[in-house]
DNA sequence: CTAACTGCTCTATTAATAGTATAACAGAAC
DNA sequence: GTTCTGTTATACTATTAATAGAGCAGTTAG
C-alpha cells in the first residue's frame, strides 16, 4: 500500500486517505475482496491517529466501497459494472456540476472541458 | 439574482453562494461588466452575515472571476475565451479527480461518466 | 488455551473553521 | 453632506479535524 499524506494540505487527512483508497482500486492495485491494514497498523504506518485512519474507513464504507467487518477488518468490495444506483449517479453530478461550472467561467469550451475529463480519467489508469 | 441558500446543507453558506453566482455566469444570466449586490445588502437579501458574503467574493475574486473595488462594489470579470492557465487547469484537475476515480470504482464505465459529464454540462446551460 | 490483534466506544483536549454580531474607518456616490 | 460602500478589528458560539489514552469484547494465530 502506498499511500502518501501531505500534514499542510488543506484537505483533511481521512479524505486524502480515502480518495488514495479509491485510486488504488480504480488503478486495480487494490482489488475486491483485499483486505485494508488494521487502523491501529495503517495509523503506525503513516504517523497519524488510529481514529482518523477509522473516520476515513467509515467514509470509504458509507460510500459502499468497503465492507467492515468488526473485530476483523475492512474489505474492499467488488466493482459491481452497471451498478451504479440513481442515488449515487445524483451524488456524483451534484459534487461535479460546481466544477464544470466554473471551469466555464474561467474559459474552457465544453472540448476542452471533456478532453480534460478523458486525459484525468486516463491518468487514473496509469500505473 | 435568484439565489437560495440551504442553511441545512453541509456546504458552507459562502461556497453555495459562490457555486450559484458562478453558475449563474456560466448560464449568461450574468456578464462582464455586471455589478454584485453590495455585501451589506445580498446580506439581508438572504438573511445572513455580511462577513459571509464578503468572503464568498473573496472566494470568487481570488478565482479570477470578480474583482473588487474597494469602496465601490463588486465587478464579473469578462470570460475570456482560452485565457485557462495552467495553474487553473491544473487546480481543476485536482478537483475533479477524486470525483472520477470513485465514479470508476462505483461501476460507471468511461463512456457512462463521459456522458455524465456531457449531460451536467448541458444542464449548465439551460435556463 | 492463551496471547496478540481486531474494531469499537468513551472521554478529553487542542486547533481550526464557519457563522454571527457589533463597531468603526475612510473613500465613493448621490 | 449624508448615505452607502468595502474594509478592518474584535468577540463569541458551534462545529469539525485531529490527537490521545483507556478499556471492552470478539477474532485470530501461536
Amino acid at each position: 500500500m502506498f499511500i502518501q499524506i501531505e500534514a499542510t494540505s488543506d484537505i483533511p487527512i481521512y479524505t486524502q486517505l480515502a480518495n488514495q483508497v479509491i485510486e488504488l482500486i480504480a488503478r486495480g492495485q487494490l482489488q475486491g475482496g483485499d483486505t485494508l491494514p488494521s487502523v491501529r497498523a495503517l495509523a503506525s504506518d503513516l504517523s497519524v491517529n488510529m481514529h482518523t485512519v477509522n473516520k476515513s474507513y467509515h467514509e470509504l464504507e458509507q460510500k459502499g466501497i468497503i465492507r467492515i467487518v468488526p473485530k476483523s477488518g475492512a474489505i474492499i468490495n467488488p466493482i459491481v459494472q452497471y451498478g451504479m444506483s440513481r442515488e449515487n449517479r445524483q451524488r456524483i453530478i451534484e459534487r461535479i456540476r460546481p466544477i464544470l461550472a466554473e471551469s466555464l467561467v474561467l474559459g474552457m469550451s465544453l472540448e476542452e472541458i471533456e478532453q480534460l475529463v478523458s486525459a484525468t480519467l486516463s491518468l487514473l489508469k496509469e500505473d
